[in-house]
DNA sequence: GGGGGCTATGGGGGG
DNA sequence: CATAGCCCCC
């Protein structure tokens, strides 16, 4: 990541001779083969930067990337080069800009333009339903391996229909002793649709189905609407993401105006139907294809780069390239032996003190990466009792939690009646007298009557007891309803916390749990609080979509965040756990993979199998090249699982990089444990970052004085909370949207465009 | 209908 | 080791 500010004129003297060829080329497809750390992403940058100048409208640019931080880290960047407009980009990840699309559309296809978002918690409960209504046993039919089934079916455009119509999965099934599987996908597919609900698999495939089916002539209209389609981390994409983008662009007359980057060596998801022949078909597609091999390596030192050339080299199919630097050979890769995963956790503490004295290390240059992320919790306790600061990213998100889920069914159940998952959930929580038996009496009649539970629970004959409190609930939700119209999200969700009951449960509990579950709510108040006070302008075009601060918005928000997506904002400076990969895209200055055994890191599942070793490999790729000049590597002889200890040997990937390359193996026998020790004396009262943090404002709150927004005018000087104290350059919009260009002298791109619905804004002087 | 405790079973990676 | 589903008892 460039930290320096780009000058407008000169930014294509950064780029070597081949990124620049690769940023100024003409129309068509395009294809970017970039190795790690070769500049991919200030490509993709520039290209962008480069379209628009050359006339092309911003809003007319469409850039599928892997995560929505990255997305808004693009047009960051952009924005430097070609100013405010850059925000007009259609920029995010395939499910967040197609959900985006669908809540313009899905009526065309049968869906409530509010639907819901069914997470994997959502659809595992639904296939379990499911199982049980069938009356199949759930040792066979079990839920994980069943929903991916389906999942791998929507991902290759395989309906219910053409599932049961086709031999090799029915016979696939059979084997299995899972003959039915075609009946649960079919039911499953009625059962969401009957909820007003997509899963996220139905994000790609509904978006391609409307395309597709091309009712008021959608396909077109979206067909014109982008000019260029810019596809990040292409060898991840599955063929039904490969299949919408085609439909963006293959038209009569279509310039094919399509630009894709990748790297075949970093392709590590397969296991959700990324397909690298992605790559390969689209060759075939389009042969007049011009294609840019970025190969040298402007992150790492000569040692980690040769490093990763000797692990990749394991490999045999792959695009021919080899990666180089010009960077100085740096430190040897350090890999170290730990008796224990208790062992490796107290060592990559102290190994990580050390670093930071030695080197001068600020702890958000260090990273440690896992395989799986059940193994940050050892190392939490010795970072921990070490007082070293430290996120996580990815693993039981805040969302999971229970109080969590809670409140958010409330409000996914007041935005679609239909939700059953959320109906389920909340209909006797807090308890209101409504017990398994009725709610089954519910689901017997919505199943029968194939309509939702909400909609089924007029027909239900109950006791007079029963009734009065399923009246009670349905009122309370409609009133919600009624008042989401009104108020803003903030202020509804807060009523609701209150109103439903959940607030005054949590908040007799006393004990530490307790009290956190409440601090969580307000967490999750804060955030919704965050979201509508957002007030920038993000994108130009379509404004409703930018002011719609309604809760539909705000949970569909939540639900696609990604392990990357979760607030920087923070105040301490700290050191970043996560999976590998969750790590894809991101690079420190010292990296710590720890883990290193046979039947972790190669994945027991993966051992048997030369194809998902070979993706396993790939994995370890990315793990060694996130790093610029420190890597050291661990490995622990025994390690906890399933709260039994079990013994590994060392990762065969260890032994894949060549000697030269790497430090004398350091053995377990003196270690240093007291590095932390004097300093464990603070730690009592260190708290884990693990919770969302609300942003530190620049400004006092209580000092803030909010103007009517009717009162702003330019040449005003305005005091904002998040961005400080600015000067108004102009107001333009309609009477009731308007929007106020800003120039905030105190923030990065200091010219602001602010909604003056959702603004607060102070008028000085 | 509600609550508590027990047991079996899962844990690879993620939008 | 952690959780969820299930069974049993009030």
């Amino acid at each position: 990541m460039e930290k320096n500010v780009v000058n407008h004129k000169s930014y294509l003297d950064e780029l070597n001779d081949i990124q620049r060829k690769a940023v100024v080329s003409g129309s068509g497809p395009k294809m970017v083969i970039a190795g790690p750390g070769s500049g991919k992403t200030r490509v993709l940058t520039y290209r962008i930067a480069y379209l628009i100048q050359q006339g092309i409208p911003p809003h007319r640019i469409l850039a599928l990337t892997f995560t929505n931080k990255a997305a808004r880290e693009m047009k960051d960047r952009i924005e430097r080069v070609v100013g405010a407009a850059a925000k007009r980009v259609i920029a995010g990840t395939f499910h967040s800009v197609f959900a985006r699309f669908l809540r313009y559309d899905a009526h065309l296809i049968g869906y409530p333009n509010d639907f819901t978002i069914y997470d994997t918690d959502d659809t595992k409960s639904v296939v379990r339903g499911i199982i049980k209504k069938l009356g199949l046993e759930p040792k066979v039919y079990q839920v994980s391996a069943i929903r991916s089934r389906i999942s791998m079916a929507k991902s290759n455009l395989i309906t219910p229909k053409l599932y049961a119509a086709n031999t090799d999965l029915i016979n696939q099934d059979r084997m299995n002793r899972r003959p039915m599987l075609q009946n649960i996908y079919g039911l499953y597919t009625q059962e969401l649709m009957r909820a007003g609900a997509m899963d996220f698999d139905d994000l790609l495939l509904q978006m391609f189905r409307l395309l597709y089916e091309n009712y008021d002539n959608v396909r077109e209209k979206y067909q014109e609407k982008f000019d260029y389609v810019l596809v990040d981390e292409f060898q991840d994409t599955n063929y039904l993401q490969y299949q919408i983008i085609k439909q963006f662009i293959d038209y009569d007359h279509s310039p094919h105006n399509i630009n894709i980057v990748g790297d075949d060596a970093q392709s590590i998801y397969s296991f959700r139907g990324a397909t690298i022949e992605n790559i390969l078909k689209f060759e075939q597609d389009y042969p007049q294809v011009e294609t840019f091999k970025l190969e040298q390596n402007y992150r790492s030192t000569n040692f980690i780069v040769q490093a990763a050339n000797d692990v990749i080299s394991y490999n045999k199919n792959q695009i021919q390239k080899k990666i180089w630097t010009s960077e100085e050979q740096g430190e040897k890769i350090k890999i170290e032996k730990c008796i224990s995963d208790t062992e490796e956790g107290r060592k990559v503490a102290s190994l990580i003190i050390e670093q930071k004295n030695r080197h001068h290390l600020k702890n958000s240059e260090i990273a440690i990466l896992y395989r799986t992320n059940a193994q940050s919790r050892t190392l939490e306790e010795h970072l921990r009792r070490n007082n070293i600061p430290y996120k996580i990213f990815g693993g039981l998100s805040f969302y999971q939690r229970k109080e969590v889920k809670d409140l958010v069914a409330y409000l996914r159940l007041t935005v679609n009646y239909k939700d059953n998952e959320a109906m389920k959930r909340v209909i006797n929580y807090p308890k209101r007298g409504l017990g398994n038996t009725t709610v089954q009496k519910i689901i017997d009649i919505a199943d029968a009557n194939e309509i939702s539970m909400w909609e089924a629970v007029g027909m239900v004959k109950l006791s007079k007891r029963a009734e009065n409190a399923l009246l009670g609930f349905g009122k309370m939700i409609q009133d919600f309803t009624k008042r989401s119209e009104t108020q803003d999200a903030y202020t509804l969700a807060s009523y609701i916390a209150k109103k439903s009951g959940i607030l005054d449960l949590l908040q007799q509990d006393n004990t530490p749990e307790g009290v956190s579950r409440v601090e969580n709510i307000t967490s999750l108040l804060n955030g919704i609080q965050e979201f509508i006070d957002l007030d920038e302008v993000v994108e130009g075009q379509d404004l409703d979509a930018i002011s719609n601060k309604s809760l539909a918005a705000y949970l569909q928000n939540i639900t696609l965040l990604t392990d990357q997506d979760q607030s920087d904002v923070d105040d301490v400076d700290h050191i970043t756990l996560m999976s590998v990969h969750a790590a894809k895209g991101l690079e420190y200055p010292s990296v710590f993979v720890v883990g290193m055994e046979e039947n972790l890191f190669p994945s027991y599942l993966s051992v048997s199998d030369p194809r998902q070793l070979d993706e396993e490999r790939r994995l370890f790729y990315v793990a060694i090249t996130r790093a610029e000049k420190y890597l050291t590597l661990t490995y622990a002889n025994s390690r906890y699982h399933y709260g039994q200890v079990r013994y590994n040997d060392v990762s065969r990937f260890l032994e894949e990089i060549g000697g030269d390359n790497v430090d004398s193996i350091i053995s377990s026998s003196n270690t240093t444990a007291g590095f932390g020790a004097a300093r464990s004396r603070l730690s009592g009262n260190f708290k884990s970052l693990r919770e969302v943090k609300v942003p530190e404002l620049k400004i006092d709150p209580a000092q803030f004085k909010p103007s009517p927004n009717d009162q702003i005018a330019p040449g005003q000087k305005v005091l904002h909370l998040k961005f400080g104290e600015g000067e108004v350059l102009a107001v333009d919009g309609a009477t009731d949207n308007k929007i106020a260009t800003i120039r905030f002298d105190q923030v990065d791109n200091p010219e602001r465009r602010i909604m003056l619905r959702f603004a607060k804004l102070q008028i000085l002087d």
